[in-house]
DNA sequence: ACTTTATGCCTAAAATATTGGTCAAAAATG
DNA sequence: CATTTTTGACCAATATTTTAGGCATAAAGT
């Protein structure tokens, strides 16, 4: 029935609907079928279509899985160097100074770029 | 209790950590307690807690809303032209040949490139 | 044209993600 | 350094996703 759990920015719906297309396209470009797809991802046919159609709430790790195995590039990159970006990612973090969050009565809400 | 459902491979893993580490690191700059954040999501400061941990199971929608509340660049466009790329992708496919994917015995299992 | 396979869509049941609440520790504030 | 706020972790109850299965239609193979 698709239960409209939660209303999300059309930016987000736009970006579903660029992810499972590009999956979708790789599908057919390997010539996998639904089932073959959904076999190695580990999840069910059906889904893998609520999926393909970018359905929010969809696990992330079975969108991010399909394009894995598609080889559809994630943020960029195709080769292995995932895990470098990720590493350097979190060190970079971790040395940063402020571990929490903290806020008093009047403070600049947003503070962007 | 962060049942380990399904294995994934190693990539996908790399892969949500980076996505996870780039929405922390973004919610920091922006000064954003998780509780401001998760609700402007619209989900509970627990799940917000999972995602930031780069958990698998937790509702693409969910990361997806986060990156585009806190300005995280989704493939790799930052500006509003996602929507076109989606379409432009639509008809790219609606437009290809095959349907569906047809196979008989035995023939080329892998199509790459 | 006929046969086979793939896809789209629908259920009820089963599995599990999400929630709201609480607590202790950590971090920032004044 | 005392106070306030944020964060990390946990839990039981609930809401929701995921699943298996079936059926009709569409597409591809022979």
């Amino acid at each position: 029935m698709q239960t409209k759990r939660q209303t999300l920015s059309p930016r987000t719906y736009h970006a579903l609907q660029l992810f499972a297309n590009l999956i979708e396209e790789a599908r057919r470009h390997r010539r996998w079928t639904q089932r073959e797809l959904a076999e190695r991802i580990g999840i069910s046919r059906a889904t893998l279509q609520s999926l393909l159609k970018g359905d929010p709430s969809v696990a992330i790790g079975s969108y991010f899985e399909a394009a894995t195995l598609l080889g559809v590039p994630l943020f960029g990159t195709d080769s292995g160097n995932l895990a470098d970006l990720a590493q350097q990612q979190q060190q970079r973090m971790t040395l940063l100074p402020g571990k929490t969050v903290h806020r008093n009565e009047e403070n600049l809400p947003d503070d962007d770029f």
